[in-house]
DNA sequence: CGGAGGATTGAAAGCAATCAAGCTCAGTGG
DNA sequence: CCACTGAGCTTGATTGCTTTCAATCCTCCG
């Protein structure tokens, strides 16, 4: 994380590879590996590309004028990130962990003429963003600290959660300041809730990034509140 | 707000009408009036229309298991809502004020055949949801209660704010309970902020709805944390 | 005039933030 | 091989803000 921030995405021409599609390059597609820390775009940058997360793990986030940070979003494989506002992106982007990414050459609001079924991939990416930010709304909406903790959890374990035998496993990617900003919470408020969980046997740690859980339907409690 | 919730938008037909586009309809666009109170849509009802808001204020909500609600948006004359995720409504809502809306038939995954500026249109108000959603979350992540009444009222400013001589005169149509869900907070905290901003003389209120902001530039550095 | 719902104000309790001190672990260098 | 170091995580004590509970006010309206 003692990388300093760059822009270099578009200039490092030499690790980005055009894909073409059939007999011409119908959309541009171009691949990238980020290092931990490294910037995938910063708030207010043009937006000419929206981009893919292939493995890795991104974080979207936005910041006060006071210097605090708003995590928005994470980004998880599958997930395309970085739909414009205005032409520009609205938050930055750096990666959580190494990542992979895809940039897809786009701008949404001309009409597709090359290739109709990838706008609708992007209708579908901006639909499912709202949605996911209605989530994490109802998430900061509940009342106490441990019942975002519980929510975040479960998002998590849905997300990427793993099979350990007879309980699931999850490998947090992001830091404790990472899950506070999310939530806005503090650090130690996730770190306090995450050991009473502990303490009631819901969940085990195995490191502070490696979490199984033992009793989901009691987290999924947990984040209803009861 | 004593109204029983309703679905009768859609079979109420005869306070609709429909709207050809010379010489036949290539959207079709049905006006309707909402009195306080009466719903649009409910949570994962089916999306067959987005809604334009003519005149009026609604309210955007999800409801948590415990029956506690949490405002996502309110929709002013311009906004576009209703936009669905899955084919369904990912929330309820509901009349703030009399509200006049013009419903337009849509599904945003089919590619436009008809209108292709329309499909535009959409896809716009997309972008422009996803970027106003990131704002309130900026809001939900500020300090103070009284920062983020600051900055909701800002946002009131901006977006509804009348000239009043020197002043600016704000016209909140919501009620301090709506406040407080949109912000996560009690309808309590709402006041006792209002109450500090008057003592401040930064802004008088007219009514509990009629708000004049005597001094912008201090409410704008209140909701920073100035 | 009386009633009802919302808004305001007050007092007390509860919960997270803050400040501060250990702890763990990975990386580093003697 | 082991002490040193630093960053992140955990834990503890205290503070302070918001919530909660309750009472009163106000305004609209029957």
């Amino acid at each position: 994380m003692l990388t300093a921030p760059t822009r270099d995405i578009h200039s490092v021409q030499q690790t980005l590879r055009v894909i073409p599609n059939g007999s011409r390059p119908v959309v541009e597609r171009l691949s990238r590996q980020l290092s931990e820390g490294q910037h995938l775009y910063f708030e207010s940058d043009p937006a000419r590309f929206v981009y893919e997360v292939v493995s890795g793990v991104v974080r979207l986030t936005r910041l006060h004028k006071d210097g605090r940070r708003q995590v928005i979003a994470f980004g998880f494989p599958g997930d395309l990130v970085g739909l414009p506002n205005d032409g520009r992106h609205s938050t930055e982007c750096d990666a959580v962990t190494q990542t992979e990414i895809v940039a897809h050459r786009c701008d949404p609001l001309v009409l597709p003429d090359g290739d109709p079924s990838f706008h609708s991939v992007i209708m579908a990416a901006a639909l499912d963003e709202i949605s996911m930010l209605q989530d994490h709304f109802l998430m900061l909406g509940r009342r106490l600290a441990s019942e975002k903790v519980a929510a975040f959890l479960c998002l998590l374990l849905d997300r990427i959660g793993e099979p350990l035998g007879a309980y699931r496993l999850i490998h947090l990617p992001m830091n404790r300041s990472d899950i506070a900003d999310y939530l806005g919470l503090t650090p130690e408020t996730i770190s306090r809730s995450i050991t009473q969980f502990r303490e009631q046997k819901i969940i085990a740690l195995e490191d502070a990034h490696t979490m199984i859980v033992l009793d989901a339907s009691r987290l999924r409690a947990m984040a209803e509140g009861s």
